[in-house]
DNA sequence: ACCGCTCATTAACCTAGGTTAACGCTGACC
DNA sequence: GGTCAGCGTTAACCTAGGTTAATGAGCGGT
């Protein structure tokens, strides 16, 4: 059975109408690392689940620095809200972070469903809702904490991510450049060796 | 006709029945600058209606920093999207920025109205896709902007609201230190005299 | 085996912002 | 009218992180 189905049905709480309909607009993608999935800026109203690998978004800035918004791996969902919208454009890019394979679906096919089937739209609404929860929490990340606080709750909490992208990729996330990063990991590895001599 | 009434329906892009429901079980509450809607970590599955005045949405930090996640004016809901979840908690407290009326809804409420009408489902859903669509521009900020990009664009963005709210509270929300954030309004205001010599 | 690439690390120097403290202003409350 | 508390500003000092550059390790391509 699809992962993705299993997933989504269990957001609705109940299982979905028309699932051949999503089984034959499905397309899958497999990914070489470095390999780009959508750039930023385009009209891009397609949906993605995650069969394996890790994709990261990222957001780039006019001096040509690289700030990752956010890592999906297996099992997860992601789009650029913004590029779903009719008129939209996608406010990143998406891009592999490792080799990776990704499945895609058109919006607006979801779009349809939902104002066909209330468990498809209930399905939508609660993706967003649990959307709306991630970012919450991302945010009051950046907001509330230091970038050593933050490399630290990054590796505790996905370290199926972090043992998988670069550390350049992590500092991205973390928000701080590749050098900050590396001395960051040294302060945390200098005082994990006080702490022992402490003991 | 009620404000509230008039959002939602556009973002269902339709009527929505039931009305009198939501009605009856709205409440209305004025606060006083300062004066507190809810606080963090306790249940509270309420959305709110903002009226007039200002909501600050706060994380508060075990040292006593307060950052301010977002700020919701007129004619704005919001809620903390994982205390609305059952068994949820709010990660963040709501705090009057200035004198402001709110109305609040029981989410339980929304909910079913969601599960039995489609519009319904479809307002909720379109409402979760514009918090994220807001989360997303948001985390972009905090992520690509340097602290005084993030102070212009406030300004600029937001001028009606930056008008009402304490200097505090802006850095609050530009994640500085008041004491940062006068050095950075002294930098531009010195830029734009020079500016304005060069001539 | 060699080249060339990207990545991680380290050092040196610089800058923005944090911290603490002092000062003046305003507005609420006796 | 006097007092007090909170706010915004400024100054002095400190620290984390940015910037640039050099170095070495790993690795795919030839």
């Amino acid at each position: 059975m699809s992962a993705a189905k299993e997933i989504l049905e269990r957001l609705a709480g109940d299982s979905l109408p028309d699932w051949h309909l999503v089984e034959s607009a499905l397309r899958r993608k497999t990914l070489a690392s470095g390999e780009c999935l959508f750039l930023v800026g385009v009209a891009h109203p397609v949906v993605y689940f995650v069969k394996s690998g890790v994709i990261k978004m990222v957001y780039e800035t006019y001096d040509g620095d690289a700030w990752v918004k956010a890592f999906a791996a297996e099992g997860r969902f992601f789009a650029s809200i913004a590029g779903l919208s009719p008129g939209g454009v996608t406010s990143f890019s998406a891009v592999a972070a490792c080799s990776a394979s990704v499945e895609s679906l058109p919006y607006h096919l979801l779009d349809q469903l939902g104002d066909k089937h209330p468990q498809w739209q209930r399905a939508l609404r609660k993706g967003f809702e649990l959307y709306g929860f991630r970012k919450e929490a991302r945010e009051r990340d950046l907001l509330t904490l230091s970038a050593e606080e933050r490399y630290q709750r990054f590796i505790e909490e996905y370290p199926h991510i972090a043992e998988r992208v670069t550390d350049r990729d992590i500092a991205g996330y973390v928000r701080v450049t590749p050098v900050a990063l590396s001395r960051i990991k040294a302060r945390i590895k200098l005082r994990q060796m006080d702490d022992r001599l402490d003991i």
